[in-house]
DNA sequence: TATGCATTTGCAAATCATTCTCATTAAGTC
DNA sequence: GACTTAATGAGAATGATTTGCAAATGCATA
């Protein structure tokens, strides 16, 4: 696996996985992958947008949904359909991951768990299905301490 | 638990299970209750509305809308939010069930597993929550026969 | 480094699903 | 049957997302 040296390592790798996928390198777009990059939440497209201005002012509302689906094509990021909210999306960094919504404060927390997605091949498989994808949510209430 | 004779069972149903939550029983409320207690698949807001019409043509979208809201608190039927697609409605008379969305033909297939709803709620303990409604869907393609 | 051209962009208008407003209708009660 | 209030239909409004199009930009090439 070749590499650049350590320094700037992730906007070189931006642009690189665009380049890869033999889409331009644009200032918006690494701005966009930038922000997904450094959000710790879940961020709706609104959100992605304020931020990424924040490195490129000009970036507009278009150019960030095409530029999400456009990731998400490729398999860079995961677009979240919640219930009566926005879409929100998430960085491919991690392992595939399930995720606790709050229903009483909207945060969202992520989890791991093999053995659910060995489940999952197998109850597809079982039905003759293989599977590309896979979405676990968990509509959850914080437990009153007791 | 008192019930009427055999016949017409699920019209009756419905009634009472409208009066039982303290709403009015009314024509579109029971046409869309018997639409969604016939569909083999799992209907749009759009399609509901027009197999409704078919038992009643007046109801009107806003209608069918404000009705799914409310058997949904009422927790009779459960919305399913996919992407990239409006969403789908399925009655409530089942166990709780994950589903596998086709992504060639958008169908969708039901499975059971008591396994993963027993992980769901370890999940969530472990970290604090109590679950209240879990979402499981796989994305996935039929396996090529070979 | 300048040129050419397809890709990408910003803007604004369009679309899609869903919700709301409000005048009218109809359910359930007496 | 009359009354009260919930429920409805029609259509406007909303919110999220997509699209059309002219202008701008990336990048291959000269």
């Amino acid at each position: 696996m070749t590499r650049g040296p350590e320094t700037n390592e992730t906007s070189d790798t931006f642009a690189d996985l665009l380049r890869d996928a033999g889409l331009r390198v644009t200032n918006q777009r690494v701005a966009i992958m930038r922000t997904l990059s450094g959000a710790e939440d879940h961020p709706t497209a609104e959100e992605i947008t304020g931020k990424a201005r924040e490195l490129d002012s000009t970036i507009s509302f278009a150019t960030v949904y095409r530029t999400l689906s456009v990731l998400e094509e490729l398999g860079l990021i995961r677009k979240l359909s919640l219930e009566n909210s926005p879409a929100r999306y998430e960085l491919c960094d991690s392992e595939d991951h399930g995720h606790i919504v709050d229903l009483d404060d909207g945060s969202i927390v992520e989890f791991e768990d093999g053995a659910l997605a060995a489940r999952y091949e197998a109850i597809a498989a079982d039905r003759g299905y293989e599977v590309v994808r896979c979405v676990t949510i968990i509509e959850a209430r914080k437990k009153k301490p007791g």
